[in-house]
DNA sequence: GCATTTTCTTGCCATTTGGCAAGCCGCGCC
DNA sequence: GGCGCGGCTTGCCAAATGGCAAGAAAATGC
């Protein structure tokens, strides 16, 4: 695996030289998940800033009945980390676990912050990290509050079809906001009266 | 109105010293909205960056059907601005509005990134803001999958009971991602059968 | 102070979604 | 090849929520 997907990455998020992002990518370390395994567990304090480069992942976290409930999937040229627990150095309240064999590069809290220090177009780059989070899952929740399940179901076909592949459908339907048996409804097509 | 309120805060978020906290303060100017009033209308580009010292405000969209849609609520000693639009310099898709008339200290996007610039420790408050908000949004995110609308909607009474003092009803009922009708029944009691 | 407009409540009924349980299917394992 | 198990579907019915409309109550404007 080589750092090329990486360095893209950086370049593609902001004003960051060819040879900008090949130094900050140094940080980064080659990191391997296999499939079912967690990045991070609830009650442990996130310190990796993973960049996934090939494989599929969700977060998830208990309610107080006990269900998991998915909170995010993530592909392939994505950061995956929790931003509370990273950022604030606290507990996690959530899991994040591989539903492939996972590649990525990784970084510790310590050393981010150490390049953050170093280099201010890299901290243009990790707030635009931050915010594209916060406002996916802004648009996220407008959605769960204005489309029904069907139209919410849609839209993630489209946006992330392989998602599909690699997730049970229990999995997708709490992301949905919904049950596994509504989902399987729901995919069957319009309600044949 | 004084800047204690915004030094306070200032503090409150990290460790920055009261001198520290004083000197960026001189960078906010104040800022009266009046009840009715908008900080930000959709399609503007967002370039308040609003320490709310006192009132209430809350944020909205049109969904596609036009029904507005709260999207969130402010209270005196929260940061109130549209990170999207704010961040990335692009229109805004909400509406930021004063359920009351408002007073606090605002700072341009510009203003802001010379503080951040200039001033390492500052850029950690900065970045607790966005950490924080985005940890409050996805806490919401999961009550809205795991808990009945009676239940959030308690929640919200504990937590920020003035807001029902200020809010419609209806526009508590959307942000609690139900219509203002099953709200109205909710607050009538537990469903005497 | 009165008229107008908004907000809130409520009844009636439709729609959406959930809960449970049975059955089916597919796949790995011995 | 047969067994077991997780994952998906489906029927039946219950619960939660919505849509509409009428009327009461409260706020607003002039």
């Amino acid at each position: 695996m080589t750092k090329e997907k990486l360095t893209q990455f950086f370049q593609s998020m902001g004003p960051i030289s060819a040879a900008q992002a090949e130094d900050i990518a140094i940080a980064f370390v080659p990191k391997t998940i296999a499939k079912h395994d967690f990045l991070l567990r609830a009650g442990k304090v996130s310190d990796d800033y993973l960049f996934l480069d090939s494989g599929f992942m969700r977060a998830f976290a208990y309610d107080t009945d006990g269900n998991d409930v998915t909170t995010g999937f993530y592909a392939s040229g994505q950061i995956v980390f929790e931003v509370a627990s990273f950022f604030n150095r606290t507990p996690s309240q959530e899991y994040i676990q591989a539903l492939t064999d996972c590649q990525g590069w990784s970084i510790t809290h310590q050393q981010l912050n150490a390049l953050f220090h170093a280099r201010p177009e890299f901290r243009e780059f990790g707030r635009s990290v931050l915010v594209r989070g916060y406002a996916a899952l802004k648009s996220r929740m407008l959605a769960l509050i204005t489309e029904p399940a069907a139209a919410r179901y849609e839209s993630l076909l489209h946006a992330s079809p392989e998602i599909l592949q690699h997730a049970p459908l229990k999995t997708v339907a709490s992301y949905l906001g919904i049950t596994d048996t509504s989902l399987s409804r729901i995919r069957k097509g319009p309600t044949a009266k």
